[in-house]
RNA sequence: GCGCCCAUCGUCUAUCGGUCAGGACACCAGGUUUUCAUCCUGGCGAGCCGGGUUCGACUCCCGGUGGGCGCGCCA
């Protein structure tokens, strides 16, 4: 029988980057085998279901580049399955009716646990049991009517036909129940794989605190989807060798669940960043621009920037840009005045002897055509002329022109800055900003 | 409390009885037009503890410690 897997998400909010991590590896393992990735929305929770989650789950899937292959299956259509066989183990005396009193008022139906020691195979932590005295009788319908989680996932997961059950490890101790239900059911229990959890530095579940914890926020933050994917996929498991940075047809051919490790990892936004970074520079210069400026855009500076000059800085940057968010520091090519950092101004500018350094290093610059060539030998006759070494005078020149001491080669940003805003913004600083 | 699970550099990981325990991020040093947010080179840095089994354990077994998860008419 052909592998079908299903990422079965509850329409609650955003979607958490544990619940991805999760769709990933259900994706990739179904693309591996050749099999199918179905979408499932447990939205039996009419209270906390809203349709804007069930797009932002569908939106965070489609961002990621995974694709499902059948229509999803809303868990709440299939009420009738999930009171069917809830007949059926209560006919069958798998299942009695009782007041718990409580919560809920009148009787719901409890499912009787087989009163035996089970025992399953879990494909990442191996044989897993339990015994019968630690395994209680559990509600799979309430009082009103509803089925609880363990009938309704159970009962879908039949009816989609699952062959391999790929989620959280938090789900483990459930799994006995659910292996219950399937035998009472006479169903063919599908294979388990539990994956470990994302944690913080603290070994907590990874949560909103913890920074990024939603997939909108990695969006949000100038994040580019195949990176994301790559680094995720990482969590966890790895393909054996030393590659990490890996294509999306690689991280398919590699993955096997045996290689999934079952020790709980940490989230380090310092390696993603990296790897997004290791991205940005192969993008295509028209996707790198688009992300670029789908992010600049929400900046009051940022909206109508000149378009040659916006490739150039685009162009001249991209290799050192992480995230496009990054792109936040480029604001100096675009404005009149840079913003000044006032460190950088009183380290490079206020000492004796800029001012006159400065003002020759203007000169030579308006003699020349502002091409990179002549701006270097510019540069080179100023440092001759006052007997300091290469690029021993670039520093305080970029705080002048950019206001900041960090950007790409100096001669470069001069030659993107052009002529008219270099000159203008050394006579600034000339006037107002030297010691 | 009871049950289950987990445990290699700070972090992500490789190793499936014999390795100088490898790689990546971060960090440090040097280089790249004395910028770094890119890139290159080098460096620092790990088998939780205690017992076994074995000619030989990170690897297998037992115990401990630490951490996580579960024990709902939540999902």
């Amino acid at each position: 029988m052909s592998v079908r897997v299903r990422f079965a998400p509850s329409p609650t909010g955003q979607v958490h980057i544990g619940n991805i991590r999760a769709a990933i590896f259900n994706w990739l393992f179904a693309r591996h085998e050749q099999g199918r990735f179905l979408l499932r929305i447990e939205d039996t929770d009419k209270e906390r279901s809203t349709p804007e989650a069930v797009k932002a789950i569908v939106d965070a899937l489609t961002w990621l580049g995974m694709n499902w292959d059948e229509e999803p299956v809303y868990q709440s259509t299939q009420h009738a399955r999930h009171r069917e066989a809830a007949e059926r183990l209560l006919s069958a005396g798998r299942a009695y009716k009782e007041d718990k009193g409580g919560t809920g008022q009148g009787e719901c139906i409890v499912f009787r646990m087989p009163g035996t020691d089970m025992a399953f195979h879990d494909e990442i932590k191996g044989d897993l049991r339990k015994k019968a005295e630690d395994m209680k009788d559990f509600v799979i319908v309430r009082s009103d009517g509803s089925p609880v989680f363990h009938l309704a996932n159970v009962v879908d997961d039949v009816t989609m036909d699952i062959t391999h059950i790929i989620r959280g490890d938090d789900h483990v101790e459930n799994t006995y129940r659910h292996v219950a239900l399937f035998q009472a059911l006479g169903a063919t229990v599908p294979k388990y794989a539990h994956l470990p959890m994302i944690v913080n530095a603290q070994g907590k579940p990874y949560s909103k605190r913890d920074g990024a914890a939603y997939i909108g926020d990695f969006r949000d933050k100038g994040f580019d989807p195949l990176a994301l994917f790559n680094y995720l996929a990482l969590l966890g498991w790895s393909p054996g060798d030393d590659r990490e940075k890996m294509t999306r047809e690689e991280m398919i051919a590699f993955f096997t669940l045996d290689r999934i490790k079952s020790g709980p990892a940490q989230m380090d936004l310092r390696k993603l960043s990296h790897l997004n970074g290791l991205y940005l520079a192969e993008q295509p210069m028209e996707t790198f621009s688009g992300g670029v400026r789908a992010f600049l855009s929400k900046l009051d500076w940022g909206q109508a920037l000149d378009e040659t000059l916006f490739l150039d800085v685009c162009r001249l940057m991209q290799s050192r840009t992480p995230l496009y968010s990054a792109a936040e520091v480029w604001k100096y090519f675009f404005v009149e005045l840079p913003d000044y950092d006032a460190k950088a101004v009183e380290k490079q500018l206020r000492k004796d002897g800029v001012k006159a350094v400065l003002t020759q290093i203007r000169a030579a610059l308006a003699a020349t055509d502002f091409s990179q060539p002549a701006l270097l030998q510019a540069m080179r006759g100023v440092e001759a002329a006052n007997g300091v070494g290469e690029g021993k005078l670039n520093q305080g020149l970029r705080v002048a022109v950019t206001g900041t001491t960090i950007g790409a080669g100096m001669i470069e940003t001069l030659a993107v800055l052009g002529r008219e805003r270099s000159l203008k913004r050394i006579d600034h600083a000339l006037a107002t900003l030297c010691g």
